[in-house]
DNA sequence: GAGAATGTACACTACACAGTGTAGTTCTTA
DNA sequence: TAAGAACTACACTGTGTAGTGTACATTCTC
C-alpha cells in the first residue's frame, strides 16, 4: 500500500514538509502560518490543531532535523590499521553528514535564527560540540599509542572536520551552493588526510 | 573640535550606528524602524527623511561596512624572501580581516539575510570569492617560482583560509562567539602555515 | 536676525500576520 | 451505517509595523 497512514497523520506529515520547505527558504521571520497551511495543502485550523503555535513547530521541525541526521555511529581508534586508513574513515563518516540534506537543512534554517536568538544558539552549539568530540578521543588514543604526537590536540580535531566545512558546508548553508561532487569531496577528502599527516607525523 | 559635523550628519550618522547595532542583534526582519529611530534618538520622520525605505537603509550600510572592512592591501609574491615568513605575513593579514569588528557585523547580518534573499547571497559570492584571488594569484606565482609544488592550485588558497575561518570567523558570526585572543590567534596562524609546509613542501 | 533647511511629535492609513471560534463536512472505525 | 474524530472554510480580534502628512520647533547660513 502506497499510503498506509490515516488522514492525520498524512496531514501531520505534510504540515512537517511544508514548514521545512518554508522556513528552509524564507527564515522563520518571513514565513507565515498561512502559508505554511497553503503549501501543506490543509486548512490553517488544522496546522493550529497539530502545533499549539509557530514557535511550537519550529521547534519541533528542528528536533525532527537533528534526529534524522544524527544517526552516526562512533569510531573508536584502532592500533593494529593504518593512520591513513582511520583517518580516511572518520572523515568520510564526517563528509557523508555534512553532505546529508536534512543536515543541511537543520544548519540553514537552525543557523539563519539562532544568529538572532541568543538561546538557540547556544544548545546548537552544546549539542555540535559533544559532536567533535569523537575526533578528540580518537586523537588522543593515537598519541597514548605515540602516534601523531605533534599535532596539538585541542586544536587538531577542529582542524580536520573545519578543512571539510570549508569546502561541504559553510558555502552550502550560508551562500546557498550546491552540493560537492563525489570528485571533489575525495580530493578534499585526501588532501586533508595528507596535509595532516604530513604536518602531524 | 569634538563635534565639527552639523546637525544633520550626526543625526544621519546615529541612524546608520542604531541600524547596523539593531540589524546586528536582531536580524533585518526583526528589526523595526521605529526602534531603529529610538536607540538614535531621533524622529521616525527623520529617519525617512534620510533613507526612503527599510530596504534602502538595510543596503546602505551593508555597503558601508563593506567600504570600511575591505581596506586591505594587496601581497606580492617575493621570491627572495622565505616561504614561511611570506605565508604567516598572509595569513595575518588575513586574520587581521576576520577579525576586524566591522566585518563581523558585515557578515552576521549579510549572511543572516542572505540565507533568504538569494539575490543579496549571490553578489556577496562574487565579491568574497574576488578577495580570496588574492592568495591564489601568491601561490601560483609560488609556484611558477618552483615552490609549493604539492599543493592542489585550486584547493590551497581555500584550504588556508578555511584554517582560520573554522576557528576565527563561523564561530563567531554564526554562533555570537567571542573573538579569538591573541595567542590562540598565533597558535592558529602558526598550526596552519607549518601544516601547509608539510604539506605542499 | 530672517529665511531656508532640517528635525520633532503625533496622528493616521494600510497591511500582514498569529491565533481563535464556529458551523458544517469528510474520514475512520467498530 | 452510526458516532466520534479530524479537517475545512471563513470570519474575526488584536497587534506590530512600514510608511505618510502636518503643524510646529530647532538649527544653519547668509
Amino acid at each position: 500500500m502506497n499510503l498506509p497512514l490515516k488522514l492525520t497523520d498524512r496531514k501531520r506529515q505534510a504540515i512537517v514538509d511544508a514548514a521545512i520547505e518554508e522556513f528552509r527558504v524564507s527564515g522563520f521571520e518571513s514565513t507565515s502560518m498561512d502559508k505554511i497551511a497553503a503549501t501543506a495543502g490543509v486548512s490553517k485550523r488544522t496546522v493550529y490543531n497539530h502545533f499549539p503555535s509557530k514557535d511550537e513547530l519550529f521547534a519541533q521541525i528542528l528536533h525532527e532535523l537533528w534526529n534524522s541526521s544524527m544517526a552516526q555511529e562512533h569510531q573508536p581508534y584502532d592500533p593494529a590499521v593504518p593512520m591513513r586508513e582511520q583517518l580516511l574513515s572518520l572523515l568520510w563518516k564526517k563528509m557523508a553528514m555534512l553532505q546529508d540534506s536534512y543536515f543541511l537543512d537543520l544548519a540553514r534554517v537552525a543557523i539563519a535564527e539562532s544568529i538572532h536568538s541568543p538561546e538557540r544558539a547556544q544548545e546548537m552549539v552544546t549539542r555540535l560540540s559533544r559532536k567533535e568530540e569523537e575526533a578528540t578521543a580518537w586523537l588522543r588514543a593515537a598519541q597514548a599509542d605515540g602516534k601523531l604526537l605533534k599535532a596539538d590536540p585541542v586544536l587538531a580535531p577542529q582542524m580536520l572536520s573545519g578543512q571539510l566545512k570549508t569546502f561541504a558546508f559553510w558555502p552550502q548553508v550560508t551562500l546557498n551552493q550546491p552540493p560537492l561532487d563525489a570528485a571533489t569531496q575525495k580530493k578534499v577528502v585526501e588532501a586533508t588526510v595528507d596535509m595532516f599527516l604530513a604536518y602531524a607525523n
